[in-house]
Parts: C-alpha cells; sequence; structure tokens
RNA sequence: GUGGGUAUAGCGUAGCUGGUUAACGCGCCAGAUUGUGGUUCUGGAGACCGAGGGUUCGAAUCCCUCUACCCACC
C-alpha cells in the first residue's frame, strides 16, 4: 500500500506499506550489490544509520553464490540478516553495463558472465525466478537498457520489446508468488519505464505499462550519458503518464542535486553507486560539497568529515585520521568513509521529507544547492 | 689514514659503450565515475642530473679537483 501524505508543488512524500516493513518516502535506497554493501559495512551498521531499502543485484546473486543458495538459506534477507526491505534489480542493467558479447532476442538475452565468461540466458521468467528466490520485498522488472544516442527506430522496437517482457514478468511473478514455497509471496513488482531522451516514446511507453497496474513504476536508462536537462526534460514529460497512485523510482541516480531536482519533478525512490564508491575512492560528502580526504590538506585536520553531520563516524572521527587510514589502505578507511556517505544521503532525504511536509521545499532545495556550490570557502 | 663504491624531482630508482623536449614507482595536485567487475581510470606539476673545472660540434653519461654519504681494511 502506497500513500501520499504531503505534496508540496510536484515534490511529495509518502508512505508504502510493505511485509518487511514501512518505507517513506522520497527514499535513497543503498546498494548492496550482493546482499552487502561494499566497503565492509554491516546491516548493523544500516541500522545505525537509518537505511530503510538495500538494493541487491539479481544478475550477481545468481552468478554467486547462486539464487538457489540463497533460497535454501532462507532468502537474502535472512541469509545477510537485512531484515528491512529489500528491493532487486533485474538484471537487465548488467546485461547493458558489464555483459559483453550479448545477443537480444524476443525469448531473453544470452551474455556472458563476468566472473569465468560462461554463457548465460536470462530472459523475464528467469530474472522473476530468482527474484522470487531471494525473496526480496520489491522486484524490478527485466527490460533492455537503451543505451543513450540510439536511433528512433531502435529505441521504439527495444521499448515494445520491454513491454512484453513486462506481461511475461507480471505472469510468471503472479504464478511464483502462488506457489507453496515461495521465500516471499507478496513480492511487489515495479515496472520500467525506457525510451532514452525521446520523451514521445517515453510517454507512450508510460501510458502502456500504466495499464498493468504494478506496485510501483521506474524510469530507467537515465543519468547514462545525457545532459542533466535532458534528464530533467524527461522526467517532467514522463512522469505525468505514470499512475500518480504508484511510487516512481528514478534508477541509478544520482548525486544530492539531481536528487533533489529529481524530488521537485515527483519523484519516491532512489539509488545510485555514487556515495558508496566515491567514499571507496576517498570522496566524502559534506554539507558544503564534495571532499578528497586524500588531499594533503586534510593531513591534520581534526575536523569530522561534515561538520553538520550527526552521524557515528561523524561524532568520532577526524578527517585526518580516516585520511591515514585511507593512504595506508586499511579497510577501517572504507568503513567509515561509506558510512558517512550514506549516512549523508539518508539523512538528506530524512531534511527532503521534512520540508515537503512542512510546505517549505522548493526553499530546501534552492538553499541545499547553493550549499553544496560553496564547499572550497568552507572545507579549506 | 688506505682502498673501493655512490651522488639524477619530496623519497626510492632507471638512463651512464657521449647525440633532439632526462624515464619509472611512490608521494603531491586536479578531473572522471549515476539500476557497482572491491582500493579504479585520466590527466598535471615538479630535476639547470652533488659543486667547480676540463675534453668535445655536442656531456647526466668521459677526465680532473672538491664535498657528502656508504662499505672494507689499517
Amino acid at each position: 500500500m502506497y500513500k501520499v501524505l504531503y505534496r508540496d508543488g510536484s515534490a511529495k512524500s509518502a508512505v508504502m506499506e510493505t511485509v518487511h516493513g514501512t518505507i517513506k518516502t522520497p527514499v535513497f535506497m543503498n546498494v548492496g550489490t550482493i546482499g552487502a554493501i561494499k566497503g565492509a559495512v554491516a546491516p548493523t551498521d544500516l541500522k545505525e544509520i537509518k537505511t530503510q531499502v538495500m538494493l541487491c543485484n539479481t544478475y550477481h546473486l545468481h552468478l554467486r553464490p547462486g539464487d538457489e543458495i540463497v533460497k535454501k538459506m532462507g532468502g537474502i534477507r535472512k541469509f545477510s540478516t537485512w531484515d528491512g526491505p529489500v528491493l532487486t534489480d533485474s538484471g537487465g542493467f548488467q546485461v547493458f553495463s558489464l555483459a559483453k558479447l550479448r545477443q537480444i532476442k524476443e525469448e531473453g538475452v544470452t551474455f556472458r558472465s563476468h566472473i569465468d565468461g560462461h554463457k548465460i540466458f536470462m530472459g523475464p521468467e528467469e530474472s522473476m525466478q530468482i527474484q522470487s528466490h531471494l525473496g526480496s520485498t520489491i522486484a524490478m522488472a527485466f527490460d533492455e537498457c537503451v543505451p543513450y544516442n540510439s536511433s528512433y527506430e531502435y529505441t521504439k522496437n527495444s521499448v515494445a520489446r520491454t513491454t512484453r517482457w513486462l506481461r511475461r514478468c507480471r505472469k510468471e511473478l503472479d504464478r511464483l508468488n502462488s506457489l507453496e514455497d515461495t521465500v516471499n509471496p507478496h513480492q511487489m513488482l515495479f515496472g520500467i519505464n525506457q525510451g532514452t531522451t525521446y520523451n514521445d516514446i517515453r510517454a507512450e511507453h508510460a501510458k502502456e505499462i500504466a495499464e498493468l497496474d504494478l506496485d510501483g513504476y521506474a524510469l530507467g536508462g537515465l543519468a547514462v550519458g545525457e545532459s542533466h536537462e535532458q534528464m530533467y526534460d524527461v522526467i517532467e514529460h514522463t512522469a505525468p503518464y505514470l499512475p500518480a497512485d504508484k511510487p516512481l523510482y528514478l534508477m541509478g541516480v544520482g548525486t544530492p542535486e539531481n536528487i533533489l531536482e529529481s524530488v521537485a519533478r515527483g519523484v519516491d525512490f532512489f539509488d545510485c553507486v555514487y556515495p558508496s564508491r566515491n567514499g571507496r575512492h576517498g570522496h566524502a560528502y559534506t554539507s558544503h560539497g564534495k571532499i578528497n580526504l586524500l588531499n594533503k590538506r586534510f593531513e591534520t585536520d581534526e575536523r569530522p568529515l561534515d561538520e553538520n553531520c550527526n552521524c557515528p563516524v561523524c561524532r568520532r572521527y577526524s578527517r585526518a585520521y580516516i585520511r591515514h587510514l585511507l593512504k595506508a589502505n586499511e579497510m577501517l578507511g572504507l568503513r567509515l568513509m561509506v558510512t558517512h556517505n550514506l549516512a549523508f544521503y539518508n539523512n538528506l532525504m530524512s531534511e527532503i521529507r521534512k520540508a515537503i511536509k512542512e510546505g517549505r521545499f522548493d526553499e530546501y532545495r534552492k538553499q541545499k544547492e547553493e550549499d553544496f556550490k560553496i564547499e572550497s570557502e568552507v572545507n579549506k
């Protein structure tokens, strides 16, 4: 059950009730591809920084340790001990982003494992079966992430196929949910809208998938090379054709600024590798922009990563110490960086929800965007 | 004191049978990264090659002197 509690312009704040807990939106899902956040961040750490949803990946878990194994262990939630909601990505993006030698047909996609090169076939049914084994709260439809700059003709055909695949996903998941030994018989399904930057294809596709009455809808194939303006334009011209009473998920996005701008256009769900990957690479998010801890100027900086942050890392550790750990390749450095960055994103979402509730989101958004720009002044 | 060796960017090294803008690693600096192939990728700055003199069209490379450091011996 998804219910919008507050509206502020096009921005909205809602609650989504799931069998694994309530999700307050707008929400940033923390990416834990293989059932763990990279950087040695444990599920107990996630609880402490108020993570709401963990995002896991169908493709990766299928390869290792294998979705049958995960099912035997009681599903990804029991297996990992993360007891909150989990969203599983369908594998569609991985086929597009990392599998080489892929061959796309009506039945599905044949491609090679990035681990050992063996041939794998995945179609809508396979993706749903794997996600059912994983027992996530929300399953994503199996789609083709149409590359940016694809021709109009190719995009139109691909999107039409993604629609056919979506119907197959719905049918297969209904079957799986009704089986005796299903890990989560209440598994929900989100459909994915594609069409790159062709607004008319996006709109047509949105109307078609809206008829399927799914649990939520996502905008896919964005933040893959187009400009921010193009991305915002697509959101503005596509969101109106998707059901207003269903959550909207912008896949793979993004920077704090991207999130603020997208919330302003009605987006509820986000996920992005930035906070974790950038953390591993030494970049910390602060209320005054991103800083690179590897820079020498932090060598004896006693301040926390972000002076306006109240996360467990900022309450205790200095920039200088974390820098030292990163320089020395000590794992604790990664863990502290990633934990802070995720906490920063989670806090941002919490503040966004509060601002929407209080009807001052636009003002808040502008202030934040200004703050992010003056990074060099304050952090020097 | 004697013999031998070494001196090249912040550090560690390559180049040293003489030939255009002296190379590499680390460090430093800056960018990149958007449904994650777990410490990534791309760039940049920085050295009058210990000091002085000589040979030569031309010297980091050869010769001499000095200085510093290292090793061995007395």
